[in-house]
DNA sequence: ATAATAGTGTCTGTCAGACAATATGGA
DNA sequence: TCCATATTGTCTGACAGACACTATTAT
């Protein structure tokens, strides 16, 4: 037997003393002209009765990695995979759990409020809550500090790339986009600057259908199958 | 005694099965016109004899977070603290460690070079590698992919940013960042254009000194204390 | 003086901001 | 037709790329 055999035959991880691993995700949607988060109120304790992001323990016999774990259990609350899903950072130290010493890591998702509608509302624990109501919401933990990290990512990046289209649904206009991002970064953006980088990006294409929502028709747009995100060399709103 | 203290008094982490937790550091730095990774030769099982990353257990005792743990290794092996540290992101999965499903919390890092070369040389174990020569060093678990996504960050970040600066000894002078920079980048950069963004940013100030290099004096620059690093609304070789 | 490196001036190209002009479709 | 929204045209400004030009210092 090798060294390394013979290290690994004798080698018991539960004699170490080892920090609290969890995953939590921040699910961002666009609903009614606001950026809103997933919560869902803690049934068990700690911290029982306050809201947290959706997340929990790895599942080590199932879960590839934390990825996993995330995905896992978003579609537990929303019945599909998120469009977007990224990782955002990790939060650790001895006090931000009670139960001692802990490491959530954090990951940063995006899905259309459309598709996962049906499913949040049937689960009575999940609620989608305006980044602007989030005062209202005790949140467990350091969950608060998560999704401010969460929003400052999704702010930046929509400076500089299409990435509030992760929250739209899959076929939508000029204009619809236009919304998502304003609401985003919480300004007027201009259309024209919009449009030209929506070509330039080479992410989308004509669906052939248009949309009324108003006055003149608006033709409808995909994301092309299997062409990641367009990052632009230039932000907008550079001031 | 209310729910959430009897909850706490009778939980027992080591109860349930977790994912062994370690915390790695990608430390860059600039020597000889080449970019340069600290790497361990490994002294114990598993991989032993193979190079990896400084890095190890979490001190749940004595670390208040995992950049805690971070610090701690790479002060052990440098004698001082890196000039830049941020979380890279977090590897994970049943198959990386032999031991088992595991984590780490990988880190990012940049040093002078003349800032802690004394230490190094005297720390058997430790060496310097330029990232070209990295086929010749066998990479325990994944820490060549873990190497791979802090290179990537590293060259984005050099493209909106003057990140290369925090490679350079405490006063420096124009030529020293572009020089950084072109070996962070692998490109010759305009001279002009560092020189607009070095004046823009704010991040400095002039010693009064200057320093011969070659021919005519070069000023010495410092970065002014406390102030964060500037982030640019434009990459430099947008192409 | 010459060579070599430090530092400046300035023109061009790209793309975001601004907003005017035109197109379309329903009431 | 008229209005609201979609879409395009085009001018301006900021800043990176390019490169010529001037400044300084050791030899």
């Amino acid at each position: 037997m090798t060294t390394e055999a013979a290290y690994l035959k004798q080698y018991d991880a539960s004699r170490f003393p080892a920090p609290l691993v969890t995953v939590d995700s921040v699910l961002f949607t666009l609903h009614q002209q606001a950026l809103c988060v997933l919560l869902v109120e803690r049934a068990q304790p700690p911290q029982e009765g306050r809201w947290g992001l959706p997340g929990g323990f790895i599942d080590m016999a199932h879960d590839d990695s934390t990825r996993a774990t995330a995905l896992r259990k978003l579609t537990e609350k929303t019945g599909i995979s998120p469009a977007w899903l990224e990782q955002l950072d990790t939060f650790s130290g001895p006090d931000r759990d009670p139960r001692g010493w802990s490491l959530t890591v954090a990951w940063f998702a995006l899905i259309a409020w459309a598709d996962c509608q049906p499913r949040i509302t049937s689960v009575s624990d999940a609620r989608w809550v305006p980044v602007g109501a989030l005062g209202d919401y005790p949140l467990a933990f350091d969950h608060g500090e998560i999704v401010a990290a969460a929003l400052r990512r999704l702010r930046q990046k929509t400076m500089y790339s299409l990435l509030p289209v992760y929250c739209l649904p899959d076929t939508f206009t000029h204009g619809q986009l236009q919304e998502a991002t304003e609401i985003v970064l919480g300004q007027p953006i201009q259309r024209k600057s919009l449009i030209r980088r929506f070509e330039a990006s080479g992410m989308f294409e004509e669906t052939g259908e248009s949309l009324a929502t108003g006055a003149r028709k608006a033709r409808l747009w995909r994301r092309k199958p299997g062409v990641d995100i367009h990052l632009f060399s230039r932000n907008l709103l550079a001031d």
